[in-house]
DNA sequence: ATTGATCCTGACCGTATGGTCAAGTTCAGG
DNA sequence: CCTGAACTTGACCATACGGTCAGGATCAAT
């Protein structure tokens, strides 16, 4: 019988070998881009031999693909809290805090991200054309709805997401500059508290909103 | 005697051809990264043979050096409407009018900048730990006094300086994004002023001043 | 007209890279 | 215990890359 229960069965395994390589990938294109990332470095940044890369992902640009796959599902995952929002106040704090939290938490994803994105998007422009436009408009239609509604002040709802986007990745993306500037330390749990607090602080009172 | 009068001199000649090699490989170090650049293609993009390349600038780095460290001229250019300002309505609009402007005349030069920065800044870090640093630093002051002064909000300085550099780099890092977005079309000039409007009236907004 | 310095460039070189492959190893299923 | 499929990997290959160089062209100064 196969062993299910065992915690090594082949498709554990396969699992494992291929988020250790996803993983190791991630850290490397975003740390060389994707030209100058090198399967060599994925391979020993992962600990495993250049060959196997290549046997689980036929070609860097396949790897690289899943690799920006797997960011923009984070990416999507933050819009929840847009739509399960009562108001601005709260739809729009939240999201800024989810945003926040990736930039903390998945850096490497986001600067992999903005790569694609400043290198006209090479492969995932279908996404961009499809998934991200459907998204921008639903929430685009939600920020209307709330100033229609008096809750907030008419601004242009597209200006204002990409104002809200720039924000929040900007401490991923440019995390190195704000470290430096911050006499060579990443920031602390307060630091990283306290930058929150302004995004939201003023993105919200700039809207109207008084949380 | 010199010819001084003529239109290529010597020395106009090598300027010519610098500048030419320079905003070439803005362009491709731009939508390429440095790692996936070549300068082979460089040097098709100014229409010059490979090798007459590395006669102007010996060595790839030393090109790429030379092309972020015009950027970084340009980025502290637009300092000026800082210093110059009687308060903050007047002094961080223009701020924000300057960088608007420098990410629709400068897009490539943006991306290279963010390319640099994101990779942790390889050839520029000493710029990042002085210039500026100290740039950062006088014009937090300046927002410190006139919070001081009653005549803006009290917000961290150093967070509404990264909101202001992220909103408006977006516009040139994140183009491609912003173009797909608006249909697969390029800002109109009234787009671009709407954007800077929006941008502008948000913060603004948003750190208490009423302009 | 001569000359020396600057400029230009085709051909070339060593290296590093993405990718392949054949021979081996592991392991679930019978 | 056998077997075949899935997995692993050291050695290898073709290519493309950054960089070099020798020889020629250009041109200001005399």
């Amino acid at each position: 019988m196969p062993q299910a229960s065992r915690s090594n069965s082949k498709k554990e395994r396969r699992q494992e070998s291929e988020t250790l390589i996803l993983s190791a990938a991630e850290k490397v294109f975003a740390e060389a881009g994707f030209g100058g990332a090198t399967m060599q470095l994925i391979a020993d940044v992962a600990g495993l031999p250049k060959a196997n890369l290549h046997y689980y992902f036929p070609t860097k640009e396949a790897l690289y693909r899943q690799v920006v796959q797997n960011i923009f599902q984070i990416w999507l995952q933050a819009a929840d809290t847009f739509d399960n929002a009562d108001g601005p106040a709260e739809g729009i704090g939240a999201y800024i805090d989810a945003k926040m939290e990736i930039s903390r938490r998945h850096p490497a994803g986001s600067k992999v991200w903005a790569s694609e994105v400043m290198h006209r998007a090479p492969v995932i422009q279908d996404y961009l054309e499809t998934t991200l436009m459907e998204w921008t408009e639903g929430r685009a239609a939600i920020i209307r709805r709330w100033i229609a509604e008096g809750r907030m002040a008419p601004v242009n709802p597209n200006h204002l997401l990409y104002m809200l986007w720039a924000t929040t990745q900007h401490y991923a993306d440019f995390g190195h500059q704000i470290e430096t500037l911050n006499g060579g330390a990443p920031l602390s749990d307060g630091q990283w508290e306290e930058a929150k607090q302004s995004v939201k602080e003023i993105i919200l009172r700039g809207i109207g909103v008084t949380s």
